[in-house]
DNA sequence: GTCTATACTTGGATAGAC
DNA sequence: GTCTATCCAAGTATAGAC
């Protein structure tokens, strides 16, 4: 149909409305989220972009390369989301809020799970490995200015401050996903946040009184 | 060499010492440590093992089983290791020593990457997640346990006993280690138990001191 | 840009010799 | 009980027609 001489703009009729680029990336978005890692071959993906399984490899190179462009695509827009959330967190009470928030999001979204499967498959690809970390890093330094915000006036803070507290946030992030979804019940983790959400008040009652016992070993 | 008629104790000669269907467990175990969920295939355990690939089957009828099988041996092992810390936890203090130790050796000896290969793992298998959740039940009723016992005495008792907090304790091991693993450093997981250390005298001094504001909604 | 066809590799699993 | 040989399915990747 399309004229020759006409060389960009493919898939001018149809469904999806994006180029095919974009929608192996949904797909591939779509396999990991519901076949995980080890599910999310080149054929299984084409098939569920309904395209041919060769284009992976004439648009990406490889299937993980792929997979890392799907990480890419899922990270920029969870990162959007944190970041316009991030403006309304002045107290560990509103900094567990968003957290609940964002959380049941990324559960129910699946969007978590993406990070959570690509993090995992890594562990038998050391190249995939590396990539895949310096993708979490964003993670890390938005969980690192998410806690200094929140406990910025908070007697806790020199606890947590510039600490390891990103890496391990991040770490219970990808742990709570992974149990969840290997248990088939994300009750456990949402009544954690519930937890936390009846123990803000004190939190918060923190950032008036100082505690000596916790510091004096910060710089 | 073996005479006919004499059935079982194959392997007599040679170096491992006990049969091939313990062989192969351990081939297992060391292959998802190096290698991972996605490299523990029957060839590559059984040629760690120094066996033929189809004995992967006489013996466990699939490459999963066997994988289970091999989970079930670490963990056996682990929890041996855990139950007999346990006797020391009486305060706060001594449950944070004891969970720093145990997450240390699970680290060094790669005891958690088979927990977590095989969480991870399960996520395109969901019979293989049936099986890997029912072996991760006990672990959560040592957290359990072990919470129970370190804050009995303290304010912070009610709220965790009884709650998800065993839950979000596995989830947080297994993020950990993926992280770690991931990132090629395990520092940033070890310097948390070294914050919560010296966290742990303030938190033993709430044993006596009860907190008003943590009570009041746990049954 | 997209497809068909194909080469090559790896992996699960079984049959049958020894 | 262990091995060789083999089958079959699935995956990566490339070549070439359209």
């Amino acid at each position: 149909m399309a004229r020759p001489g006409v060389p960009s703009r493919p898939r001018a009729a149809g469904s999806a409305g994006h180029d095919t680029k974009r929608a192996l990336v949904d797909a591939a978005i779509v396999t990991l989220k519901s076949r995980g890692f080890n599910g999310a071959s080149a054929r299984t993906i084409a098939g569920e972009a309904g395209v041919n399984q060769a284009l992976v490899f004439y648009y990406f190179g490889s299937v993980a390369e792929l997979l890392l462009a799907a990480l890419d695509a899922v990270s920029a827009s969870r990162l959007e989301r944190y970041s316009a959330g991030l403006e309304a967190v002045t107290d560990p009470a509103s900094l567990i809020s968003l957290a609940a928030e964002v959380f049941r999001e990324d559960m129910s979204s699946g969007d978590i799970s993406v990070l959570a499967e690509m993090v995992a498959g890594s562990s038998s690809n050391p190249e995939l490995g590396v990539e895949v970390a310096k993708r979490i890093a964003p993670w890390k330094e938005f969980a690192g200015v998410a806690i200094e915000s929140g406990f910025a006036a908070s007697s806790l803070g020199p606890l947590l401050s510039g600490s390891e507290a990103p890496h391990v946030a991040v770490a219970l992030y990808l742990g709570l996903e992974m149990l969840s979804h290997l248990e088939g019940d994300r009750s456990a983790a949402m009544s954690m946040f519930e937890r936390l959400a009846r123990l803000a008040p004190f939190l918060n009652a923190l950032s008036a009184a100082p505690t000596p016992a916790l510091e004096g070993d910060t710089p």
